[in-house]
DNA sequence: GATACTACTTAGAATTATTAAA
DNA sequence: TTTAATAATTCTAAGTAGTATC
């Protein structure tokens, strides 16, 4: 594999073009189970008396109770939609009777829920085990496939259950039904001579299909979006590994041709095509800001965020001077998954004259670049270099930024090593907008790890009166001896331990995994805990050394992104 | 060149497993 | 041994970008 990866640089495959496979075959995905009926004595209430719903209505109604707590379902829309598509899953009496979702009274229901997951908590170690293995046979016979001679495993081979479609933020779709996948749903790929999967009893699939220049083993189209959903290889097989191995050459490729990409933008800035100026504007803040391209979206079938291309006149505020500094851009909008992107960011005289001119006559909603989509910007890209698209920016800068993040960093004590590599991490992931929820717990563990410092200061304290005594009675003494390395034990947990408050308190609203699983070169990483001696396995859990396997194979310490 | 469709990567939340503390 | 905290893994939505079709 590494032979053949080194002989092509950027061109991974082993086939003709467009192939991914010779050889194909797996057993189907794997189906969650049927809808369990409610017992009698769980009954659902409208408007204060007992009904007995059908059985394709009651699956639904149950899909909401179990939902009662999240703050979904509070939300107008999402119970609008719920309704309505709650409505067409009822009989038609039940349709007549059920009307109004504040009349609906899930309390039972959910109650049976809360009680089957406290059930399942409470299980006996034994009884967890025989689950653990029942799972454990069903990954081994629909978890696995074999792609050209190699046994890979899937990422995905269980179909998705049905449910509330959960959009993110303001989505108008939230809280409509996501349906049942049926086996007549599913179109399977695999090899003409390999082992076509068996549809479960009494079931055909929408189709077999023998397409090797796709990755995907199943397919179906999800009825919310309308959009297809695929079962994939893990990212752990050969396939995703040379394609992700790949995307690190080409933004490798982008560092040997990336001033001459700037002087060209900024060159084109001053062009006198109003269009080139704004695709060179675009491409300043894809490459400064690591914003994402933007393709647009149709209106009103998700929420509304946006990226660089599909920026809008009010998600920018431009302030001629603001703290102190001139020509202050204000971003402020909505990105992928209604991430908020706020940043207030100094440009030069030209693009800020450039902005403004942009922002002439137009009001509320107007395109920011109007004469600029992804498509144009990445034409242009690729012209520019082979493989050049605007997310390689991404990958090259969240990558470049660690490896110098990373250079010359000099300590001799592991903790604090790891503190620094997570320091660079969250430098990427500043830039690349990573962001999550501060954890529910958080004020909570920030203290009680406050509250172990203090303790452990204390006795450190204690230790050292005990050594002083000890050295006066009489020195080298096996009891001083003992109490001296009492001491430097002490003050080794409690470093590490303040360490860890500060990599936490930094990292509160930051999410670092996302950066390390898609952006950074691992060879970067690999080679760094090489020359540092720290052992991968303090910034790479099992999950990451399977992805990365080619890159911890191959790169040595003198490694350079 | 608009736009619909397809295939794939990237994303944070939710769930589950593991480890540490009580 | 139990419980709570933390880490790992799973889940699936939401992007990017290429190709096909008019």
């Amino acid at each position: 594999m590494l032979l053949r990866m080194l002989h092509s640089v950027t061109r991974s495959q082993k086939y003709e073009d467009g192939i991914k496979w010779k050889f194909l075959e797996h057993k189907g995905p794997y189906f969650p189970p049927e809808y369990q009926p409610l017992p009698d004595n769980v009954k659902f209430f409208y408007d204060g008396k007992a009904v007995k719903l059908s059985l394709a209505a009651e699956e639904v109604a149950l899909f909401f109770a179990q939902m009662l707590d999240h703050e979904y379902t509070t939300k107008e829309v999402f119970r609008n939609n719920f309704l309505k598509d709650w409505r067409k899953e009822m009989t038609l009496e039940e349709r007549m009777l059920i009307t109004d979702l504040n009349k609906c009274d899930f309390g039972e229901l959910h109650a049976m829920h809360k009680q089957k997951v406290e059930a399942r908590k409470n299980l006996s170690k034994e009884e967890k085990q025989i689950n653990k293995e029942a799972n454990q046979k069903i990954l081994e016979e629909f978890g696995y496939c074999m792609l050209d001679h190699h046994r890979e495993r899937i990422g995905n081979f269980k179909i998705e259950p049905p449910g509330l479609f959960r959009g993110r933020g303001d989505h108008p779709k939230q809280g409509m039904l996501k349906k049942r996948i049926q086996p007549e749903d599913v179109i399977i790929n695999c090899s003409r001579n390999s082992h076509i999967p068996e549809p479960p009893t009494g079931h055909k699939w929408k189709e077999v299909r023998h397409d090797n220049t796709v990755t995907w083993l199943a397919s179906w189209t999800e009825n919310v979006q309308g959009s297809c959903k695929y079962v994939m290889l893990n990212a752990n097989s050969k396939l995703k590994g040379e394609k992700d191995w790949e995307k690190y050459e080409v933004a490798r490729k982008l560092k040997s041709c990336v001033d001459a990409i700037r002087s060209q933008y900024q060159e084109d800035l001053k062009s006198k095509q109003m269009g080139t100026r704004q695709r060179a504007v675009a491409l300043y803040f894809i490459d400064k800001l690591a914003l994402r391209a933007g393709n647009e979206k149709e209106e009103g079938e998700t929420a509304d965020t946006v990226g660089c291309c599909s920026l809008r006149v009010e998600h920018i505020t431009l302030h001629d001077a603001l703290d102190g500094e001139t020509c202050v851009v204000e971003f402020d909008f909505l990105g992928k998954d209604c991430i908020r992107y706020y940043n207030k960011v100094p440009v030069s005289k030209r693009v800020f004259k450039n902005l403004k001119l942009f922002m002439e006559n137009k009001q509320e909603g107007d395109d920011l670049f109007d004469r600029l989509n992804t498509n144009m910007l990445n034409k242009h890209l690729t012209s520019l270099m082979p493989g050049l698209t605007a997310k390689v920016f991404r990958t090259y800068n969240a990558s470049i930024t660690l490896q110098q993040q990373l250079k010359g960093l000099t300590s001799d004590n592991v903790a604090e090593k790891l503190l620094s590599y997570n320091r660079a991490n969250r430098a990427v992931a500043v830039l690349c907008n990573h962001q999550r929820a501060p954890p529910k717990t958080f004020e909570q563990s920030m203290a009680s790890l406050q509250a172990k410092i203090e303790s452990r200061k204390e006795q450190l304290e204690l230790a050292k009166k005990e050594l002083k005594l000890a050295k006066k009675e009489a020195k080298g003494s096996s009891d001083s001896k003992l109490l001296k390395k009492t001491v430097q034990r002490c003050e080794e947990q409690l470093l590490k331990m303040e360490v860890q408050a500060t990599d936490r308190e930094e990292n509160k609203q930051i999410a670092l995994s996302t950066s390390k699983l898609n952006y950074l070169d691992p060879r970067i990483s690999v080679a760094w805990c090489k020359n540092m001696e720290v052992p991968l396995d303090k910034v790479y859990n099992k999950t990451l050394r399977d992805k990365f396997a080619w890159a911890i194979d191959m790169t040595e310490p003198d490694f350079v992104f």
